[in-house]
DNA sequence: CTGAAAGCGCTTACAG
DNA sequence: CTGAAAGCGCTTACAG
């Protein structure tokens, strides 16, 4: 005869890998049941959403679950509701320090209210930015994005899925937290007018930056407002090495003042022209944008519009989280301030001689 | 008579909210197997391990999954497994240009290995990180702790529930990731050496920092070879802040090079020196440690000891996803090299006068 | 206020 | 090579 089978004591399965290497593993929320004597359901109950269940049976529950440690399975949690309680924060460079601040700002308000930060780069392609996009949306409650490269149909298709909050860049119909140029480059313009320069030079970014257009606008509309002539020149990137290289269209413009459209360019550009024997502030002016760490690392240190990256960041994530629990208009654009921080790179014009 | 139940005709239960905002829910396994006409396990089967299912399946399977833009859902995968393909990142300060490339470092190998990196910030605070890190711990297949601020029983702790390394500090029994100083300060004191200089001075980080102790045995050790005398300063902070307190010691020193615990504090002495009237490098030396961003904006360029910190990121996450698939020793410290990098803030000692 | 049950979307032993 | 079933740890309508 064969053994008979004994279907009662067949070997049970075995558990799936526990995430504990040794000893025990996580505290489910049975294991609050039983301790507590109550059903699983109580427990998800008393731990969810206090309020639903009798002040007796919420203290049974968070003492069973604090005497075992409990911390409950993000996973097992987002499975049933869709939520993940995380959000996604995609930049072009990370070692960029445009993005530092952004990136603070935004993954300090994600903790604040109890959110995740997940993080990823696209190294300044449009490609891989979509690419990262697209796997972060299965894994986040939203998404942003500062300064994107992907043009605006894909931004806005991916805001139809989940919410999508802009960083420095406006795309109509999905909310934005943009600088407001215009206050600090008014200062910055009239600053070097009163100082006694009649022409400036602008030094403009990548063709397709958004930002570097209204920049180019305010740059020019308060050159008008304060009649200086005001010239564009291009630069080949916007980098400390694309700084040196425009420093000869600089002096070939015949202006006595610049802005950049970034610190980087500004320091490149200052460098270099120092190298050829020039004095800054006295022989030319130089202003930057952003006011990056590291702005005032040069001699002179460099006079640059601020613009609050920070509260960019905390803004955007501010925005999303409020979107997220159904407040918060679904589109508003969120304008943040800029200002003018003078520093030495700028000054007076000295006569030549 | 009360009307006749009809169970058959209960209202179904609605459906868990989904993600996409507007029309098609995310395709599932059993959509896939559905339109190819198989068991949804074998759609797993043939999505996770290809190999396990017959040439002619797998297509059938890879084609409806392309036709529906089936995605995965992380968490039902995770649930099972207990793997998320997610590691975390902690690091002591978003803002501090040390840990930019370290983040970059291990961001862009955790995509290239397809995995997720998740970023938290420890403030500075041993509480807050260990806070960030037991929280991280739920959600990720491992941990990366950059320059840790907690102390090493914590370390330890969190190195048992899952794999943990550890970034420019050695914890007993746990792999880490740190920058050999021996060689870039060999080098560095050399020069110094070689330019006339016979006293340096190292500007020593915070107290309880496990690399600034390295970086002062370095320095004392290699003035020892190269007979020169070695005296140890104390800083406040390590910010430029603290440099420009520090200036003072310095020169009351005596010593006419100093070495200082980062290249933060290098450009705040170097700012307060110059402030002062002094000239750099002719009257004294400096060097700093690290080359973070904007090291070479300064007038003169700043020397400095550089540690490959990408490739720290990169080594540490590489050895993660190492620990993570069996391969790799437990608990071996990985070390990398440092070197000088020569430029302007040092050189010779020009004679008084 | 609380219990019992179904379901979220996967994975994986177990049979065949 | 493939199917049927159980299970991962939660949440939430449905009853009472």
């Amino acid at each position: 005869m064969t053994e008979p089978k004994t279907p009662e004591v067949a070997a049970t399965r075995a558990p799936a890998k526990k995430h504990a290497r040794d000893g025990k593993p996580n505290a489910t929320i049975y294991d609050i049941a039983k301790v507590a004597g109550v059903n699983p359901s109580t427990v998800s109950r008393a731990l969810t959403k206090p309020g639903r269940v009798s002040a007796k049976t919420q203290k049974l529950i968070e003492d069973a679950a604090a005497e075992l440690n409990y911390q409950v399975n993000p996973f097992a949690r987002a499975l049933p509701t869709g939520r993940t309680n995380t959000f996604g924060l995609i930049v072009a460079d990370i070692t960029n320090p445009t993005f530092f601040d952004i990136i603070r700002g935004a993954e300090t308000t994600a903790t604040l209210r109890d959110y995740t930060l997940v993080l990823a780069e696209s190294a300044e392609s449009a490609v891989t930015e979509l690419t990262a996009a697209r796997r972060m949306m299965a894994t986040v409650d939203g998404l942003i994005l500062a300064s994107p490269r992907m043009n605006d149909d894909d931004i806005r298709r991916l805001a139809r899925d989940k919410p999508v909050v802009v960083i420095n860049r406006e795309v109509d119909g999905v909310p934005c937290v943009v600088p407001d140029v215009n206050k600090g480059i008014s200062e910055a313009v009239r600053s070097l007018a009163a100082n006694g320069h009649t022409k400036v030079a602008f030094v403009a970014g990548p063709p397709q930056s958004w930002m570097s257009a209204r920049r180019w606008d305010g740059v020019q509309a308060a050159c008008e407002w304060s009649r200086l002539e005001a010239v564009r020149l291009e630069s080949t990137k916007p980098t400390v090495d694309g700084g040196r290289q425009v420093a000869r269209d600089v002096r070939a413009s015949g202006a006595t003042a610049v802005l950049t459209y970034n610190d980087l360019l500004a320091i490149g550009l200052m460098q270099e022209l120092q190298a050829a024997g020039m004095v800054v502030p006295d022989q030319i002016s130089i202003v930057g944008f952003d006011d990056i760490f590291g702005a005032d690392f040069t001699t002179p240190p460099l006079t640059t519009v601020r613009s609050p990256l920070g509260k960019c960041g905390a803004g955007a994530a501010t925005l999303l989280l409020d979107l997220l629990h159904g407040a918060g208009e679904p589109a508003a654009t969120l304008r943040v301030e800029t200002e003018l921080v003078l520093r030495g790179s700028s000054g007076r014009l000295l006569p030549a001689g």
